[in-house]
DNA sequence: TCCAACATTCGGTTACATCA
DNA sequence: GTGATGTAACCGAATGTTGG
């Protein structure tokens, strides 16, 4: 049960967080709690019978006709109230309440169930946000390797210039291809610069990846 | 326009009935 | 007998309506 009331709560707070302006209430503050009320016992029926009266179960019947006038309105005007209750054989103040408590199970269970939607929802996400990670991770090792690459190149290069300065027939640096793995990944044709971040200033791990969650 | 009285709604709570 | 659960009834506060 008190799980059960977290769960709700915690409902609340979410939905409350997604769509502010929802509950106009109050809510009580943390941290200081409400004084519990206490309800008075048996006002003006003390005798057991009396009590047995006041507190009955609506029959199959009175429950059957009275969902049927919420599955049309959720909201009771008196006089709609007033005809139920002389068909039903009740009192107005009994229908009043059954329609209020119906209105506040019919909004529990619609918050249960925009809650059960957002989790599948975030559960989605999270997986994909694990997918992209992965990946991040890795294209990191592409980079890697594809710098060692570069590197090794560049060494070859500057052995065959300093053998012979003059030769035309040196590879220059600038003359090369770019290393083609950018296009492994379906970026060709981007201006590098955009996934350039400077030599020796990566940022570690996915902590950019922060920035965006 | 303001204000008081009354009605209605809502969130929260309590008390009772029922069931495992 | 007991705890969990569902629900009728109640309470207090907020809000809406109406008449003077």
């Amino acid at each position: 049960m008190a799980t059960q009331m977290n769960e709700l709560e915690e409902h609340m707070a979410l939905i409350s967080q997604m769509y502010p302006g929802v509950y106009t209430q109050v809510a009580p503050q943390q941290g200081e709690p409400k004084p519990r009320r206490r309800r008075r016992k048996n006002k003006g029926a003390d005798s057991g019978a009396a009590a047995a009266a006041k507190k009955r179960k609506l029959s199959d019947e009175q429950v059957q006709l009275l969902e049927l006038n919420f599955g049309n309105e959720h909201k009771l005007e008196s006089e709609r109230k007033d005809r139920l209750a002389s068909e039903l054989g009740l009192d107005p103040r009994q229908v009043a309440v059954w329609f209020q408590n119906r209105r506040a199970r019919w909004k529990n269970k619609k918050l249960e169930e925009e809650y059960s939607k957002l989790k599948t929802v975030h559960e989605g996400v999270v997986v994909e946000k694990c997918r992209l990670e992965s990946e991040v991770l890795k294209l990191k090792e592409q980079v890697r390797e594809a710098e060692k690459e570069i590197q090794g190149l560049t060494e070859r290069i500057d052995g065959v210039s300093s053998n012979s300065p003059s030769s035309s027939s040196v590879l220059s640096v600038e003359a090369m291809e770019p290393p083609p793995f950018l296009g492994e990944f379906g970026v060709q044709g981007y201006d590098q610069d955009v996934f350039y971040v400077g030599q020796n200033s990566y940022i570690q791990g996915l902590e950019w990846m922060n920035l965006f969650v």
